[in-house]
DNA sequence: GCCATTTATTAATCTACATTAAGTGACTGA
DNA sequence: TCAGTCACTTAATGTAGATTAATAAATGGC
């Protein structure tokens, strides 16, 4: 299966695999692929699958009253993304997820997911991890949205994310620091008082 | 152990445990009280420990560098808390959290948990699930931090906790919501016009 | 290779919320 | 008991970032 030494890799950061768990684990996944644009989730329906990217580049926003989206989370190649809420507890979403490029993935169900902790119980230490990772992540985001401007906060972006500043449209990484594109064209070029 | 049962109780929503279990669980936590405006962690130093609240108050909070406060959560009783970042990577904490209440809690190591897993591999269930639902929580908050308006934001708030809106001084609702006290008062005598 | 759409820039105006300040009542503690 | 702090209110003024609109540049479908 394409793309699945990536996951493993990303896996054995965390512990280790025997041969055969890796062979075990290949059946519980399954391969897709999106065409720029295309939607892997859209907003009220459930969120059956998380997806592990292998390459290319997702993207999961809200779309709020007034019709503007707001990025949670943009996913590249050895990154999850999921409607946690969704996936988790079979709730309609509210998140729309789509791929802002050509993008080959790894999917797996919730189900599946259960049963490979059943199967291969250290695969839930795994989830822990990238839960609590993500977990992190969100936190020290809704952190610097409470307590940074918004120059201070692309400063950070552009830091933390350097590839995806060079490869994704402004109107994308506006929509990620919660401001417009307008202000953001001012904050590249220093217009910002 | 006072208050033990509340914890198991918890527990229990989301998963059986055995007498003998019981029994074993309760060696890995440690009893702790705090006065109300007690820290339990601050700024610099690393988070050994992760808090189930029996009763009272907690809160995390980050300071910026004008010295303002910023909430990111609450833990009253049945709540879990702790700086996730530093508790489960050993840095140093960006976080304070200290009692807005006299409170009672529970606590682990980190090194604790990790046993714990060892000998009772469904607890690395029960805390999956508690920090799936922590990501939940805080990306919901991120994202009505950026699709919603103030007078909003306080009325979730409001329908959410409650018990919260009545139990705690206006001013640390204000750090939470990511507003000004003065800001919170027109909200509240609508005067936010 | 051209037209249509999308993406980025610049400037003028507007608004949600912050800041500062002054005043009130309530709680605290020696 | 009284001073001192603390929590809240109200009002005047200030500002980060939004909105709108006009224009330019890049992209993409046929």
């Amino acid at each position: 299966m394409e793309g699945f030494n990536l996951l493993i890799t990303n896996i054995e950061k965390h512990l280790r695999l025997s041969e055969t768990e890796k062979e075990e684990l290949r059946h519980f996944f399954t391969f897709k692929k999106l065409r720029k644009r295309q939607y892997f989730l859209q907003e009220g329906d459930i969120s059956h699958y998380s997806a592990f990217v292998i390459n290319g580049c997702m993207r999961s926003y809200y779309v709020d009253i007034n019709g503007f989206e707001h990025i949670l989370q943009f996913a590249i190649e050895d990154w999850w993304i999921t409607d946690m809420m969704s996936f988790t507890k079979k709730t309609e979403a509210k998140l729309n997820i789509d791929a802002l490029e050509d993008t080959e993935m790894l999917l797996i169900t919730r189900e599946q997911q259960l049963n490979l902790f059943e199967k291969i119980p250290k695969m839930e230490k795994y989830f822990r991890i990238i839960t609590e990772n993500g977990l992190i992540s969100y936190q020290n985001r809704l952190l610097e949205s409470m307590s940074l401007h918004a120059p201070e906060r692309y400063a950070n972006f552009i830091k933390r994310y350097p590839a995806l500043n060079k490869r994704l449209p402004q109107t994308q990484i506006a929509a990620y620091l919660g401001i417009t594109p307008v202000f953001l064209s001012k904050i590249r070029n220093n217009n910002n008082q």
